[in-house]
DNA sequence: AGGAGTGTTGCGAAAATCGCAACGCCATAG
DNA sequence: CTATGGCGTTGCGATTTTCGCAACACTCCT
């Protein structure tokens, strides 16, 4: 949109901390850019930015502004996406943020059958971890984020909560995968274990729960990618730990829950910043995601 | 602003109806107009007005687009405002939208006070019956209204209201004023009326007790202005009706209540646009006025 | 002292905008 | 039915705004 071409100048030499890099990254010269933003201050009868040695930081003023540009600027986009549907095709973009737990089965999925719906729609698909995700909500970055036991924010407006009970994963080899059904924590710690690192919500949860009990655990390996310990786990005998969601349809991994006595639920949100009006897409997107969770995990 | 100009050209488009009007108002040629138009029509995709033979009306696009246009110019102001205050000076504009029974004494005194300790804020007041005041922040004319009895909007949100007695007023000469305290509505009956006509809330709220009584009235003057019932109840014995917030300071006219038994109290009612920000000035006007009326009538 | 980073400015070129005048269209009055 | 007045639109030249290039002034850090 032309008529907010100074705008969104400012919003991005205010997220690059630095006019050239701003300038860069918008294809202009620094001149121009620093002509429009004078302009801007002349107008405004005040400076919005701070000049530092090391480039441009936003002041008080230029704080308000900003963030009254991102509102302006998504709300835009809203309107467009309004307007476009009044036409009868949907456009749009919808770009969300969600944990590693979600990347196998729920967003692909969910992906692939609203784009076969309206082709015209686009995704961006971020994995960050659940601080990151609302982050992302709130510097407009993302539009919906979808992730396991957020930090309670007062950014974050949750569109549809479930329980995510925790699980074991091994291969069909492993003496656990003999047996099915819940499955006690203290059987499972006498196997090596696989885990996720604190990075991931899912060990928090698990240290919590640990941590009430005195029992410290010394896992075999740890990492931050939900994938890699799925690919340990169909290589050695060890046992990895996932929530439903982020079990993938693969008959060489078995999956039992762990008893809720030993290990309550996590909580999944699906969430948007709040009091912002989503565009037509990403609302509906959003509703077909909850939709699905719904039919998949039951409601909170 | 500079960068709203194409938007506020559609505004005016809009609000007039014609091309040539809204450049005549803009001072602009139809041409350069017409342009704008079209290229921001361009940029959607999408026409946003129906081009009539009378001249130019929304179409629903359009009507989305304006929409989020007032919003924008709105919120652009706020901003501004709030900016203008972080460097001590208040600044900005009050647009107030009232009925005539408060520019006695309940507005004027309350502009007074705001525009000694902040000059810099400039105001317009303009008197409307109450669906016109609600239009009136419905079509961002105005920041706040404040009226009686106004008719239940989804549009309107009450930052304040209080009871309003309503009064008989007469000069002190008339018989009625002999005595003091609350008149039963048959006394008052009995001598000539001069009533505020069916566009004033004063008369609708009258005539409505007086239609669940069987009653029918005849008064012998009407009037859709306040002030000049009062200027004739200082010259002939006539009894009018008022607010306690409309009666002025004035000895030679003297006001007894209608006794609550015959005629329920009035609701004054200091409501915004639901759902809007409003500016730092507006909303700080906003509070002095609340308190002003709360300490003289209470609240609800 | 020197180099690398920053924002800023003078100036000529390029682009967007505007005003003027003319055109085509349609509703309405005569 | 034609005439007329209002409407939006367009071609074109003038004006204003914006842009890119190069040079400058400044600060930080080596």
């Amino acid at each position: 949109m032309k008529h907010l071409r100074t705008l969104t100048y400012v919003s991005e030499v205010a997220r690059r901390g630095s006019i050239r890099r701003a300038a860069e990254a918008l294809n202009i010269t620094p001149s121009a850019l620093t002509r429009q933003i004078q302009d801007l201050e002349y107008e405004l009868g005040t400076p919005i930015f701070e000049r530092l040695a090391q480039g441009m930081r936003l002041n008080a003023a230029g704080e308000l502004l900003v963030r009254h540009i991102r509102d302006q600027v998504s709300d835009m986009e809203r309107v467009r996406s309004q307007i476009a549907d009044l036409s009868g095709v949907r456009r749009g973009h919808v770009a969300l943020a969600c944990s590693q737990a979600f990347v196998n089965q729920v967003v692909p999925d969910e992906v692939r059958a609203y784009r076969a719906r309206f082709p015209q729609v686009s995704f961006t698909v971020q994995v960050r971890d659940h601080a990151q995700a609302v982050a992302a909500l709130a510097s407009f970055e993302a539009d919906l984020a979808l992730v396991l036991q957020p930090p309670p924010s007062a950014d974050l407006h949750a569109l549809f909560t479930c329980r995510q009970v925790l699980c074991i994963v091994m291969r069909e080899s492993h003496p656990l995968a003999q047996e099915q059904g819940p499955v006690r924590l203290r059987e499972c710690l006498t196997h090596p274990l696989a885990l996720p690192d604190r990075s991931l919500a899912i060990r928090h949860h698990l240290d919590d729960a640990l941590a009430r009990r005195g029992t410290p655990i010394r896992p075999a390996v740890e990492s931050s990618s939900l994938e890699f310990l799925r690919n340990l786990a169909l290589r050695e005998d060890v046992v990895s730990l996932q929530v439903p969601s982020g079990i993938p349809n693969d008959r060489r991994l078995v999956s039992r829950p762990i008893d809720e006595r030993d290990l309550p639920p996590m909580t999944l949100i699906l969430g948007q910043l709040r009091g912002r009006m989503l565009p037509v897409a990403t609302a509906k997107f959003a509703d077909g995601l909850a939709a699905s969770l719904n039919e998949r995990y039951g409601a909170a």
